[in-house]
RNA sequence: GCUACUGUGGCUCAAUGGUAGAGCAGCUCACUUGUAAUGAGCAGGUUGUCAGUUCGAUUCUGACCAGUAGCUCCA
């Protein structure tokens, strides 16, 4: 048979070569690093024979797909290792992802750390038994028998949601045999430098109607280098940690007393947080946005119109009986600024001509999270959001909604996180309409014509099902924190559902009236959030226009204290935020605290200094600067501001 | 909300079934200092809260509060 290689070279190879054996052909390295193969577009073990001419393609950990059948079997591993150490317990579903893998476990007992170890060991010992992998298939009700005869529930249940007529494979490794498509590397032996990570609770089948199961976390790498570099890496990220650094360099606290997610930003993240609203705000007015300052609460009767009081009470704070369906006095405070703003459209008839409308506000809003969701400042109860609402003609919609990726784009850019999203395009889950407000056909023209603007743009996007908003569908700005935890930044919603339901129309200009369209949007993310990733994208030492202090004057004696006043008030007069350290403290060590702080630049003034009338400028970055007028400096500075230099 | 872990002075951490220590920070004194930590001294905690077990708990148990990882949720 003819064999084709991706470099579009032909050799020929007996029937039934496996990619193995036609690797070990070409060299034994390569069959060394051979750990899947793709034949003919199908990813498959390297050890399944091939009978005609194709295509074949080797994987080594260096391919995604050889990465996860290496990480795949070493799940296997770990479920061989639990079997062993522990008989009693049931095997749920153990796959490969990004970083590692995992397997979840129904045992009685949950696993301890020392528990891990052992099962680390264990595995070490089921790779030092090279038990090779083989593969083999059953049909469904074959499949199905054996499943019941193991015990293994979870495994009927899988096999059960198959189709009748599916045939169901399986992997063996010495004892251990599991229900699994595959592909696996050709032997234990193969899978080395293991570590579990963690153990945690997972919901069999994601849904929190089912038992709770536990599940490892592991990583495997294909050298010991990797794997140590790989959590030298974890550690590093960790150190970057807003929850920690924001504490540290006091951006913020919390309180017990006040509550989960409520935290007290301190002077130095309230600056941040107030440049950063200061630079949204001025942009949004030079894109033609219209500030409002609407309620932080009202009555339920407007959360009853905007659908929030069916789809979404669970997450609002309600003040008085909301079980009392006569009373007038039932309040709940704002989870989102939508009807607010809708208000104001609605304060006058609107004509063609006066869209689009575009409103923005910085906007506090309440949400009430479950108690497990809060984490930092990245999910919290109360924060504020650069709101916006946008009233346009279907035939402004595109113009109007790349205008708005523009800007998040623009702010994402500015406050250097570009490199760190993905877009999602969140859609709505057809089967589960409870969640949602109108229907699918509403629902799916909507999406079609928003997959055809981001089509449009240009932008790379993933599609999700079941991450809708209950109104409509959204561009979501995804951003990863230091965990490698997922959350939305920055979202834009097109939604033809609200208009409707609030009574917002325009004359058109055929004389008929219209229910706008209308986008949701927000510029740059929570604050709250926002900062949390800009501390860990900055590991706390923030772009000169973004640092709470800019400068910090340091005399090195009391004899220049009054010239260090004199700095500090020229500095503050020239819109920075300096501050002057006149402890009687060695130089050093005022510096060592300054770039603990991680202050920008350090302004060091000495008699020499006073002498000449110059200052010594110091950069948390570059070190010493040497001597320079104030005026020189005050002018860089200023253009390093205005530029917002990263 | 669920699973697991954690909670000791402002911060980082130690110790113990017989009422707790260290470093940093703070305060005082001395040093007037040249680009990442001067020295000495002082003060600071009813060990998250509330119950229970015990002669005795901070240590063991339970509930609650808060923090962490993950799941679920996330307008």
């Amino acid at each position: 048979m003819n064999i084709t290689f991706p470099d579009g070279s032909v050799r020929v190879y007996a029937s039934g070569a496996t990619a193995l054996d036609i690797a070990n052909d070409i060299s034994p390295r390569l069959a060394k690093a051979t750990l899947c193969a793709i034949v003919n577009g199908d990813v498959c073990d390297a050890g399944m024979p091939i009978y005609e001419d194709a295509e074949l393609r080797f994987c080594s950990f260096d391919d995604a797909e050889g990465r996860f059948a290496y990480r795949h079997t070493a799940a296997h591993m770990l479920a061989q290792a639990v079997k062993r150490l522990f008989p009693g317990v049931k095997l749920a579903i153990g796959p490969a992802i990004e970083n590692g893998f995992y397997y979840d476990f129904d045992a009685e007992q949950a696993f301890t750390a020392e528990d891990l170890k052992r099962i680390e060991k264990e595995m070490e010992k089921i790779a030092g038994e090279n038990l090779k992998l083989e593969r083999y298939t059953l049909p469904r009700a074959d499949a199905l028998v054996k499943a019941m005869a193991s015990g293994e529930k979870y495994k009927q249940e899988l096999i059960r949601d198959l189709p009748q007529d599916a045939v169901i494979s399986f992997y063996r490794q010495g004892e251990f045999t599991d229900l699994c498509a595959g592909p696996h590397v050709v032997s234990t032996g193969k899978v080395k430098n293991i570590k579990l990570m963690s153990v945690t609770g997972a919901y069999w089948r994601g849904s929190e109607k089912n038992k709770m199961l536990q599940r490892i976390y592991g990583t495997a790498f294909s050298t010991r280098a990797d794997l140590d570099a790989y959590l030298v890496q974890l550690e590093e990220a960790k150190k970057r940690d807003h929850n920690r650094l924001g504490r540290e360099l006091e951006l913020f606290t919390t309180v017990d007393v006040i509550g989960q997610g409520l935290p007290i930003l301190l002077p130095k993240g309230a600056r941040v947080l107030q440049i950063l609203q200061r630079f949204v705000e001025d942009e949004e007015q030079r894109r033609g946005y219209m500030l409002t300052k609407t309620p932080l609460f009202a009555k339920r009767d407007l959360y009853k119109i905007s659908g929030h009081w069916d789809h979404y009470r669970d997450g609002m704070f309600i003040m008085g009986d909301a079980n009392d369906e006569e009373a007038t006095d039932v309040f709940a405070l704002r989870p989102m600024t939508c009807p607010f703003q809708f208000m104001a459209y609605n304060n006058r008839p609107r004509s063609y001509r006066d869209l689009p409308l575009r409103y923005n506000e910085t906007s506090t809003l309440f949400r009430n999270e479950s108690s497990g969701e809060m984490h930092g400042l990245i999910r919290v109860r109360q924060f504020t959001l650069s709101e916006g609402h946008i009233a346009c003609r279907p035939d402004q919609m595109e113009t109007e909604f790349r205008a708005c990726l523009d800007l998040a784009n623009f702010m994402l850019e500015t406050i250097g996180l570009s490199e760190d999203v993905k877009y999602r395009f969140s859609k709505w889950d057809e089967n589960d309409t409870e969640k949602y407000i109108g229907n699918k056909e509403d629902w799916e023209n909507a999406q079609n014509q928003m997959r055809e603007i981001l089509l449009n743009t240009g932008i790379q996007f993933v599609e999700a099902d079941g991450e809708a908003a209950f109104y409509g569908p959204k561009l979501d700005i995804q951003i990863k924190n230091v965990h490698g935890k997922e959350d939305t930044l920055i979202t834009i919603q097109v939604d033809f559902q609200l208009a409707e339901r609030f009574q917002m129309q325009y004359m058109d200009a055929d004389g008929e009236k219209k229910y706008p369209v209308v986008i949701h949007r927000s510029s740059i993310g929570c604050y709250e959030r926002t900062l949390a990733l800009l501390i860990e994208k900055y590991a706390g030492a923030f772009p000169a226009w973004l640092a709470p202090v800019q400068v910090k004057v340091l005399p090195i004696t009391d004899r220049t204290a009054e010239r260090a006043t004199e700095v500090t008030d020229a500095l503050l007069r020239a819109g920075f935020r300096a501050e002057s350290d006149l402890r009687n403290e060695k130089i050093g060590f005022k510096i060592r605290e300054a770039q603990v702080q991680k202050v920008p630049y350090m302004v060091i003034l000495g008699d020499k200094e006073a002498e000449e009338g110059v200052i010594a400028l110091r950069s948390r970055k570059d070190g010493d600067l040497g001597a320079m007028d104030l005026d020189t400096f005050i002018a860089k500075l200023t253009e390093e501001v205005e530029t917002r230099a990263r």
